[in-house]
DNA sequence: GTCTATGCAAACCCTTTGCAGCCAT
DNA sequence: ATGGCTGCAAAGGGTTTGCATAGAC
């Protein structure tokens, strides 16, 4: 679901930041990503078409598109770098333990929140994660040059 | 539920490993603590009792017994440290977003796990990982201390 | 006696930051 | 013209590693 840019940028603007040819190449670079990119696969895509970007402008670029609610981020777990989404709707991930690669669950997961759960009331809730640990197929080609440890 | 000190050592030398006053010390530090401590946690009081350990000594320890399953981790995520807990049965936690600390979710809460998705067949489930992200209370004088937004 | 563990410091990895100059508004 | 953004390089924070020596088995 590409965006506009005239949107793009008026929802930058409401976060008080601006668009920039960097940002819009970051946006456009996830949103054509199959999988869930890092910040590295988005820095070495953007620059076939931006050679003079630098990493820092491309994580600072992913911060920008995260909060001004354009795209979501699945957090870094242990040394596993974090990756991008261009969906934004809530929905859960599974990630490789071997190569690191992140995909989403297919509909027909339940919902899993922190609704669920009984928490002490005066602990307020703002937010979870959850993440399914899988091992890809062996014959996936990145894990067999990637594998951690089996 | 700590665990005598003949049994621990025994499941240490199963995974090839051995016992030393540092894995005892550390392994007993961590049963002690309430809360979940981090590594640092554990340096620090750690030291009352063996003043020349070193950081990367508890790191190691702290590796080998999880490895040899009489400690679990709650794995950093983002910037925010590992967390180890002295409980071994399955069960969920909830975190400051302010402060990091980590609390188990009491009983109550459902059985949440891989069972529950829909997984393309030839993915091989080997765990999953879930929290909530909960903000402590105003009076909490740790959070106070170290806020991160917000 | 063998082979793992320790302690120290340096290295690692992902990510963030400081800063001078640039550019979107 | 103002103030956010860029690119570079350097720092940051948690964690791991290399190595000589100590110590568990």
């Amino acid at each position: 679901m590409e965006i506009q840019e005239t949107e793009l940028k008026q929802s930058l603007a409401k976060a008080g930041r601006r668009m920039t040819r960097q940002r819009q190449a970051v946006y456009e670079t996830v949103q054509r990503y199959k999988n869930h990119p890092t910040a590295d696969d988005v820095f070495a895509r953007v620059r076939h078409e931006l050679p003079d970007i630098s990493l820092a402008t491309v994580y600072k670029a992913l911060e920008a598109l995260v909060e001004s609610g354009h795209l979501s981020k699945v957090p870094r777990v242990d040394d596993v770098p974090a990756r991008y989404d261009h969906r934004r709707d809530p929905h859960l991930h599974m990630r490789c333990v071997d190569c690191g690669r992140v995909w989403d669950i297919q509909k027909g997961a339940p919902q899993v929140g922190p609704e669920l759960f009984h928490l002490p009331e005066r602990l307020k809730v703002v937010g979870y994660m959850a993440e399914i640990r899988v091992k890809c197929p062996v014959e996936c080609p990145l894990c067999t040059r990637k594998v951690v440890k089996n």
